[in-house]
RNA sequence: GGCGGCGUAGCCAAGUGGCUAAGGCAGCGGUCUGCAAAACCGUUAUUCACCGGUUCGACUCCGGUCGCCGCCUCCA
């Protein structure tokens, strides 16, 4: 069964075929770096990290580029306000950039290219599509031609006439068209500026992505990606800007995710209703958000909510808890004993692996795949719950099959990282921490209470756990005798 | 106004022209327990916004209506 993925340039999930066999060539537009990144931005970073991992889990070699924007009028106005330089200031963003990466356990792309630092590139494209009349020269700026490239407006479905009529185009005397946009600005005083055959400026927005996606991927490559917001103008102009200079056909597909929204508004600067991924961090676990983010489809809008990263983290919880249970169990087991696994439990366990490859070869279903995992789950609980003193070595066997399968595909999705026993442990003294109480008190406490249940006390007994409950603590009386945990 | 998308149980969320409409969270009943908790088992949409049409058969395809969202300006 072939990869397949929606292809907004055919409006289809079409089959993935790599120009050179085995081996994908990806672009994605990374971030302008003026600020910290919000859980939009992480969950653009995060789903081009499934579909990269998915790729190579599925035996493509991955050539992947994300780019830094790091010159911009947004990071020069930033700058200005800060007192600092641009350079400064998109330095500390894209090294805060990669801290969030790394806590969100994102890999590192391929390459991750500055604009600043392909000028040349940049120059040198902007000068061919002036000589093949593409571009115009206007007081020291630079402008594409959108008229003269036939196929302006096809990957987003729009036509010049009509985007004209809708009318929310900034006037500009020197554009001879409207929507003609800027390939190189003249830079004003005090502002970042290169040497160019225009006079001093630098790079507009658009151009930078022609230029480095062709310096790295060369003039056609396989995947272009970014979010839904790119599509038009960037993406557009993209096409228009590297099939012009090159002559060539651009990106074969391109991929683009849909949007973090609060209250389903899209999360925006703007706005103002975003949240940082740093703030989201200091309240819930880096795999919480992961499986927040791909609880959903990742073309589907993902609205963002305290409940919906609840849900996950029960979701988080379950599967750990699932495997912490089979990590207990250390024994080899009896060979006498009789299986209580059923031959459908068996076959469960068995095809995950077949079922969530299938759920990703369609269009990354994540939200379809982690379904089959989190069925798994439930059949190996049902299989440890089982489980009598003397356990069968066959069953035993297979919840440890199926626990490490979990692992291995969950870590596409990124998830499952951590040791499960740890994990639960961490979660504990974490959530202790937070109660402001010590585990030896509370193993005080459940002596007093153990010593009260075995004078049948159960008053006593009641109000002791009830007063733990309170600060919530869950006690749980087992046949080795009383265990708790947090709430 | 143009273009695109969405509307599935209390909430989140997959999915398919006909086989039981996944899964998670929450709820309820049960097993277990002195009572609980956890875990497990069972249960919660005869129905997929609404109205028509195509079809032997549609939630899935087509047309229309309503509602929501996004892009058309910087945006992941």
């Amino acid at each position: 069964m072939p990869v397949r993925f929606y292809n907004t340039k055919t409006r289809n999930k079409d089959i993935l075929q790599p120009q050179t066999e085995g081996h994908i060539k990806l672009y994605v537009c990374g971030i302008t770096a003026y600020d910290y990144c919000h859980i939009g931005h992480a969950r653009s970073a995060l789903a081009f990290d499934m579909i990269v991992r998915y790729l190579r889990y599925r035996g493509f070699e991955v050539t992947y580029i994300r780019n830094f924007t790091d010159i911009d009028d947004k990071i020069i106005n930033r700058a200005q306000e800060t007192g600092a330089t641009s350079e400064e200031l998109a330095e500390r963003f894209i090294a805060a950039f990669h801290e969030d990466m790394e806590r969100l356990d994102v890999k590192s792309p391929t390459l991750e290219p500055k604009a600043t630092e392909h000028v040349d590139e940049i120059i040198a494209m902007i000068q061919t599509l002036i000589n093949k009349g593409f571009a115009y020269q206007a007081e020291g700026d630079v402008y594409y031609m959108v008229d003269k490239f036939e196929n302006y407006g096809q990957l987003s479905g729009r036509n010049l006439e009509d985007m004209q009529a809708g009318a929310r185009i900034t006037v500009n005397e020197e554009k001879r068209n409207p929507m003609d946009f800027a390939l190189w600005k003249s830079s004003k005083p005090g502002e970042p500026t290169w040497d160019s055959p225009w006079g001093p400026g630098r790079p507009g927005w658009h151009i930078e992505c022609s230029a480095m996606s062709r310096r790295y991927l060369g003039d056609s490559f396989d995947i272009h990606g970014g979010g839904k917001d790119l599509i038009f103008p960037h993406h557009e102009n993209e096409i228009a800007q590297s099939e012009a200079a090159t002559g060539q056909s651009f990106a074969d597909a391109w991929i683009h995710h849909g949007f973090v929204t609060i209250k389903d508004e899209k999360m925006s600067k703007s706005l103002g209703n975003f949240l940082t991924i740093r703030e989201v961090l200091e309240d819930y676990e880096p795999e919480v958000l992961r499986l927040f983010v791909f609880s959903t489809h990742y073309r589907n809008p993902l609205d963002y909510s305290s409940a919906a990263m609840q849900d996950a983290t029960a979701g988080l919880d379950r599967l750990y808890t699932c495997l912490a249970e089979i990590e207990g169990h250390t024994g080899t087991g009896s060979d006498d004993a009789k299986s209580v696994a059923s031959q459908k439990d068996v076959d469960t366990i068995g095809l995950l692996p077949e079922r969530f490859q299938k759920a990703m070869d369609n269009d990354f279903n994540t939200a379809q795949a982690l379904g089959h995992i989190f069925e798994s789950v439930k059949v190996l609980n049902k299989i440890t719950q089982a489980l009598p003193t003397e356990p069968a070595s066959k069953d035993l066997l297979l919840l440890k099959q199926g626990a490490e399968t979990i692992t291995e595909l969950a870590d596409i999705i990124g998830v499952l990282k951590k040791d499960p026993i740890s994990y639960i442990n961490e979660k504990k003294q974490q959530l202790l921490k937070d109660a402001n109480l010590s585990s030896d008190a509370i193993e005080q406490m459940i002596s007093e209470r153990t010593e009260a249940r075995n004078q049948k006390n159960w008053a006593r007994s009641d109000e002791i756990r009830d007063e733990l409950l309170a600060k919530g603590i869950d006690l749980k009386d087992g046949p080795e005798g009383t265990t708790w945990k947090v709430k």
